[in-house]
RNA sequence: GGUCCCAUCGUCUAGCGGUUAGGACACGGCCCUCUCAAGGCUGAAACGCGGGUUCGAUUCCCGCUGGGACCGCCA
């Protein structure tokens, strides 16, 4: 489907780092216009100076841009439109769809206390609706709400949502600072970017009405809306910090893949039959509207690592070592090895993320073995000091040290020694390594290298005279 | 408290009136095996409750229950 009209943005307020909440929300506008070969904007909600700051317009752009959900246009800042802000006050003023007020902030929060312990729902009482008051310094402006009637929400993913207007309150619309609030730059700006579809979190909802209001008061017809269900922590609640990691950065830094990140964020709440894995392409390609479901999800983090072992797996050495790189703190020399090369491919295979590649391979890096107590007490045994001594001698003369070659030196030290492969390789795993896990005996020993390997055998066996 | 949203395995979900209710993550077992993984096979695991509508409800409607969101001069 083509649809060159439509345009669909993303507009985060700039308080805190760009959070997976968030980041899905950007995906499935990304996806919608691109699906639909249309506009996708960036604009920046920082109408609230206090708040809003530089750092974490930063976060939200880079977060973006690791995830690879590109803008058309933008990063667009309200905060550099008040004119436009301005202009629209006014029509409305004049038309009488707003009123200046002058009750005080202390007031209001008094009388908002009141309606609540009295069981009322909390309102502005529309004390100075009717005043006429002029526009002057620390006063707001405020929507004058219907009273009456019925405003419904078209929306995309739940269907027609009714609101009935005695609900719905008299917003501030410019505060007394002279500053605009969300829900009137919200419908302004997308109004003014011709945006054709709203899709934001299920916690918009609420707001929608008065903004649907408020188009009407503007003469506007307002842009189709889709609420997402929120995502959720493992309590049914509301994603957020105490429920661990909401930063997407947080997530780059832990070693997770964008690629695992946009999978797992577009499978919540969206699918594709009984699909899972999605590249971006194909997400682009398939991603529909109709296919969003209505109930919120649960933010699963072993799925999301499941995933991730799953990318892990399919990048490239080459892309595979440069995605690491930031993770390496000392030893980046050898990354540039055939023999890292081998082992990267084998720790793939077992590591889920790209910080955990760093663990699993500290023996590559660091000639500073910690011996697990256990598995020492159990593998470098007495009767192990021959074999192993002999395995080093062999190994020391191998003049190509390969993995043929090594299996073959195992193989005639087992056969001399008489003993079992299993407690042979755990010795020799536990000398070159300190663990008792690694990949293939033949494959470590090649990885580790013919100098560094011998200097660790010897450690080793004189390690077992002196238990001995 | 008011308004609104939501409801299929533990989790993400498929299902769009008739299915042995499917897949995936996680979990158990078996196989493979020099360890750890990976892989293969396999197992356990769900339609919240009560009314309707219908020949027939997981599916449509209502109520209940449960969970959630929102009620700012934040967004």
């Amino acid at each position: 489907m083509t649809n060159h009209a439509v345009r669909t943005r993303f507009a985060p307020s700039p308080t805190g780092y760009l959070h997976i909440g968030s980041a899905r929300t950007a995906l499935f506008n990304f996806l919608y216009a691109r699906h639909c070969d249309g506009c996708f904007i960036l604009r920046m909600e920082d109408t609230d100076r206090e708040r809003s700051t530089k750092q974490a317009c930063d976060a939200i752009l880079d977060g973006m841009r690791w995830l690879g959900l590109n803008w058309d246009e933008g990063p667009i800042y309200q905060h550099q439109r008040q004119q436009l802000y301005e202009e629209n006050i006014e029509k409305l003023l004049a038309d009488d769809h707003a009123y200046v007020c002058d009750c005080s902030a202390e007031l209001l929060e008094e009388k908002r206390k009141k309606a609540i312990a009295s069981g009322e729902k909390p309102k502005y009482d529309g004390t100075c609706r009717e005043r006429r008051l002029s526009r002057e310094k620390n006063r707001v402006v405020r929507f004058k709400c219907p009273q009456n009637g019925t405003t419904t929400v078209h929306d995309l993913i739940k269907g027609e949502v009714p609101f009935d207007n005695r609900e719905l309150d008299d917003v501030v619309l410019v505060r007394s600072n002279g500053t605009p609030t969300y829900n009137f730059v919200v419908v302004v700006d997308d109004i003014a970017l011709r945006i054709t579809h709203v899709l934001r979190g299920d916690d918009h909802l609420n707001n929608t009405p008065k903004q649907l209001l408020l188009y009407k008061a503007l003469g506007v017809t307002p842009p189709k809306m889709g609420h997402l269900p929120l995502i959720l922590g493992e309590d049914r609640a509301r994603l957020s910090k105490r429920h661990g990691a909401t930063a997407v950065q947080q997530y780059r830094e832990d070693g997770f893949l964008p690629e695992a990140m946009i999978n797992f964020l577009a499978r919540l709440g969206w699918s594709h039959g009984n699909e899972e894995i999605f590249s971006m392409d194909d997400l682009i390609k398939k991603f529909n509207l109709e296919n969003i479901g209505t109930s919120p999800a649960v933010f699963n983090q072993e799925k999301l690592l499941w995933l991730n072992h799953h990318y892990l797996r399919q990048h490239s050495v080459k892309d595979l070592t440069s995605a690491i790189r930031p993770h390496i703190k000392a030893g980046q020399e050898h990354l540039t090895t055939p023999q890292w090369q081998k082992l990267l491919k084998e720790l793939s295979e077992r590591c889920k993320t790209l910080k955990e590649f760093t663990k699993a391979a500290n023996y590559f890096f660091h000639d500073d073995l910690t011996y697990d107590a256990t598995a020492k007490s159990k593998f470098f045994t007495l009767q192990m000091k021959q074999p192993l001594t002999q395995l080093r001698q062999q190994l020391a003369t191998l003049e190509r040290f390969d993995e043929p070659a090594i299996e073959t030196v195992f193989k005639q030290v087992l056969d001399k020694s008489g003993v079992k492969m299993k407690p042979l390789a755990q010795a020799v795993r536990l000398a070159l390594t300190g663990r008792t896990f690694s990949p293939g005996i033949y494959t470590l020993v090649y990885v580790v290298g013919q100098q560094r390997t011998i200097k660790r055998l010897d450690d080793a066996i004189s390690q077992i005279e002196e238990t001995a």
